[in-house]
DNA sequence: ATCGATTTATTAACACTGTTCATTATATTT
DNA sequence: AAATATAATGAACAGTGTTAATAAATCGAT
């Protein structure tokens, strides 16, 4: 059935065109400019075509959403080398604010916006690959301070909460400009650097 | 100049009667429901009427941002009679984490929405009145925790900063749903609350 | 009280949005 | 070659925020 594998195969990179043009859209015009209309036009096919490849929109959202987990992890790469997990925690914290600051429109569609978890809830039956990777790669450093009693023990994944809400906190505040509220805007990145730092610190302590 | 007081009081009126029928319509519909038209419709003017007492919709959305604000300002009051404040400090964080998640359509908006913010800078020439008081007593009670030694010392807005990132973080993060990724949807809540007795306690060791 | 000016309200329209239905064109199978 | 399945499309639906032109009402001055 060599015939049904090809089309399937046509099928696929169609898909693959079709997220393209829609990141293209998305890193150059921001998310709120991302239509179905404006992908449609680049891809030089007509709005309903996308129908046939993606079930609705949110679908299409999903799938930039997992790039850009891609992207993330790509970004985390370097901390294996890290043998002293607090410190890799440190630079799990860093990389996730300057991944945030760096790329907000991934950062809105990745943590913020819903869209994502919609098709998550819809089709994927609860599975989320590259989000859950991430997560995984937290509550694993985590376990590792513990186990060395780098931190206080406790529950993994309540710890885990709290670590990766301070780090959204910041970033989610400081992307939707909240942050210039507290400190003088040029002082915003350097105060959320300390935070986090204060935050490594007090656990170590404590 | 009696003629023009009544008038600029009648045009109050008809401000606040849209603004009423907009937090209606955003309570019953939410926050993704609101639209001129609609909120036109309850009002029974045409839609572009609206666009006679308030710039745009961000305005609009910008007072029922401040209306959320004056409902956790009010549910803080009786914060005041907590004479430590270290217990005042956790108070206030399960006051803000209770809010969010009975709130969730106004606490999108306060927090998480650039809409408002727009609204700020265009403008109210950045003046903020309640989101602004709101952190004025986050940064108050941190600075009264310092003063008595109940916390480690250091810059007040860099430690409020990094305590609302934590509370901010969990609400944000639970009612986009990514919280689910960590611990089981229905244990969600506890752990937040888990979390924020976390914080404090090692902000109370450190 | 009437005229002109200002304020208030409306209708119609623009340029969008996501999505669906019916129809046409293309490709595959019988 | 005819029948069938797949792919692609144009037109339309029901919305969205917003603006320009126009009508109605109110007010100030003669």
């Amino acid at each position: 059935m060599g015939i049904l594998e090809r089309k399937e195969k046509q099928r696929e990179e169609i898909r693959k065109m079709i997220l393209e043009a829609s990141m293209q859209l998305f890193v150059k015009e921001g998310f709120e400019n991302v239509s179905i209309r404006k992908i449609a036009d680049l891809v030089e096919y007509s709005p309903t075509t996308l129908y046939i490849y993606f079930k609705d929109k949110n679908e299409i959202l999903f799938h930039l959403c997992e790039m850009g987990f891609e992207r993330m992890i790509a970004s985390n790469l370097a901390l294996v080398q890290i043998e002293n997990p607090i410190d890799r925690l440190y630079l799990l914290g860093e990389n996730y604010i300057n991944f945030g600051l760096e790329n907000p429109e991934y950062y809105d569609l990745m943590f913020i916006q819903n869209a994502p978890m919609k098709t998550i809830r819809e089709q994927n039956v609860g599975h989320w690959p590259n989000g859950d990777v991430a997560l995984e790669t937290l509550k694993h450093i985590i376990q590792e301070c513990m186990d060395k009693k780098l931190i206080p023990t406790g529950d993994v994944a309540t710890i885990s909460m709290a670590v990766w809400a301070v780090a959204h906190g910041l970033v989610s505040l400081a992307i939707r400009q909240r942050l210039e509220r507290l400190v003088e805007p040029e002082k915003v990145v350097q105060s959320m650097h300390e935070s986090i730092r204060w935050m490594i610190n007090t656990l170590k302590k404590a």
